[in-house]
DNA sequence: ATTCTGACAGCAA
DNA sequence: TTTGCTGCCAGAA
């Protein structure tokens, strides 16, 4: 079979490696509706756990994704709403997580915990 | 090819 | 405790 290049981690989906983004962008659908996850957590389950910079990265170029990609459930480990100004208007992400029943005070989403999808533990 | 940036995370002071 | 720097990897200029 081959290997196109380096298989970091198992989970390549048949895809290029050059396909991080995709794979960022599968695992972001994959969160369940009204939940929530952490950059670390995706890129960890990537394959690269200090690699979280990419993930954001990535998710930035999910606007231009056809498909509708749930970035809004991303957020940093602390729960904190950092990429909210990428929604177009700062709000749009605390109104995207509250009509999912998520509630964001001060920017951070409330009940962050009870909320957190891991993808290498719910998904695995 | 080289340099800078980036929606983070971890560790040091 | 908070603040700041570094590491990480990939894409854009």
């Amino acid at each position: 079979m081959k290997r196109t290049g380096t298989s970091k981690s198992s989970i390549n989906r048949g895809r290029k490696d050059s396909d991080f983004f995709a794979m960022v962008y599968e695992v972001t659908r994959l969160i369940p509706y009204g939940r929530v996850t952490s950059y670390g957590a995706i890129a960890r389950y990537l394959g690269s756990g200090r690699s979280a910079r990419m993930v954001g990265w990535a998710l930035n170029a999910s606007h231009s994704r056809p498909e509708f990609i749930p970035a809004h459930r991303v957020v940093n480990r602390n729960g904190m709403l950092t990429g909210k100004h990428h929604f177009g208007n700062s709000t749009t992400m605390q109104q995207l997580l509250a009509n999912e029943g998520i509630i964001v005070a001060d920017d951070c989403i409330v009940n962050f915990r009870e909320l957190f999808w891991d993808p290498g533990s719910e998904l695995n």
